[in-house]
DNA sequence: ACAGAATAGTTGGTGACACAAACCAAATTA
DNA sequence: TAATTTGGTTTGTGTCACCAACTATTCTGT
C-alpha cells in the first residue's frame, strides 16, 4: 500500500491499485472544485442538492457531519448565493436548504468537468474492458446490476 | 455522477462507480486513521515515512502541500513521538523527518488493517475477477503490468 | 390540556489543517 | 565577498470539524 497519489510501483496489487486510484479520483474532485473555489465538502453539499432539497439534519446525514459543522458550511454557501434556507412548510423549527439558480448552474458546470475529467482517466481501456470495469465496480459496491 | 458514498443508483455508470468507490475507499482510510487519532493527511506523512526518511520540502512535494503547512503537520506529530526532527547530514539548513519507533509500530498496525479493509471491499469478487481488476487498475494508473 | 421530553438549528469555544507573506540562517553564484 | 537562492519557521487568516450549551418548536404521557 503505497500511501501517494504518484508513486506507482512495479508490482502493483489490487489494494495498491484500488487505494492509487481512489487518490487520484480525490485529486482529480478537489482541483475540479478548487477551479470553483469549493473545498470538497462543498462539492459534496451542492451534489446532493442538485437530487433535491434537504432540511439540516438530513444534510447533516448524507455528509457524516455534526449538525454545527452544516450550520457553517450552509452558512458560508449561502453568502455566495449557491444556496438559500427557507422556512420548512413541515416543521417551524426545520430549515430547507435549496440551490440557486446560480448554485444550480455552477452544480451544472462542475458535474460535467468532473465526469470529462473522469471518463479520460479510463480513455485508456477499450470499450469492453470499460464495461468489465464497470460490472467488477457495481459487484464490489453491492450495486444492483444495470 | 451521484455525490455521495452510500447511494448507489440502479443504473450505474462507469463514472458513478469510479467516485463512489473512491469515496468508500478513502472512508475506510478515514476511519482506521480515526482509531489512532491519524489525519488523512498524518497518515499520508506517515505513509510516506514508512519508505524512507525524508526531508521537509521533499514531504511538501510528495503531499502537494506548502512547506508552512509540513512545518505544523510534522510539529503535531513529533509531539506524539510518531517521528522525529534529524538535523540533515547533507545540509545544516535542512532536516530531516524519521519515523520513532513507535510510529514505526503505528504506522505497520494502520497498514494491517487498511489492507484488511480494501480486501474485504473486493471480496464479493472471484479470484480471476480480482485479476481483471487488478490489470483494468494497473492500465488506468499507467502502471508497468506485475 | 399541559408539563416534561425530544427534536431542529444556532452559537461559542477549541483544534487541526491549509495557505500566503515575512522572516532567518545556511548555501550557492557571480 | 556581495548578492541571491534555498530550507525552514513564524504569524496571520480562513475553512472545516467537533462538542457542549442554548433557544424555539414539536411530541408524549398522563
Amino acid at each position: 500500500m503505497t500511501a501517494q497519489p504518484g508513486s506507482p510501483g512495479p508490482g502493483l496489487d489490487i489494494v495498491d491499485g484500488i487505494v492509487q486510484l481512489s487518490f487520484r479520483v480525490q485529486e482529480i474532485l478537489a482541483e475540479t472544485g478548487a477551479e470553483h473555489d469549493l473545498s470538497m465538502t462543498q462539492l459534496r453539499l451542492l451534489g446532493i442538492l442538485r437530487d433535491r432539497d434537504a432540511e439540516m439534519l438530513q444534510l447533516a446525514a448524507y455528509l457524516g457531519l455534526d449538525k454545527s459543522s452544516v450550520t457553517g458550511l450552509v452558512t458560508r454557501a449561502e453568502r455566495r448565493d449557491l444556496l438559500r434556507r427557507l422556512p420548512s412548510p413541515r416543521d417551524r423549527r426545520a430549515t430547507l436548504v435549496t440551490l440557486t439558480a446560480h448554485g444550480r448552474d455552477l452544480v451544472a458546470d462542475g458535474e460535467r468537468r468532473i465526469r470529462a475529467q473522469i471518463a479520460a482517466l479510463t480513455a485508456p481501456l477499450t470499450a469492453p474492458q470499460q464495461d468489465a470495469l464497470t460490472a467488477l465496480l457495481a459487484q464490489i459496491l453491492g450495486t444492483p446490476a444495470p
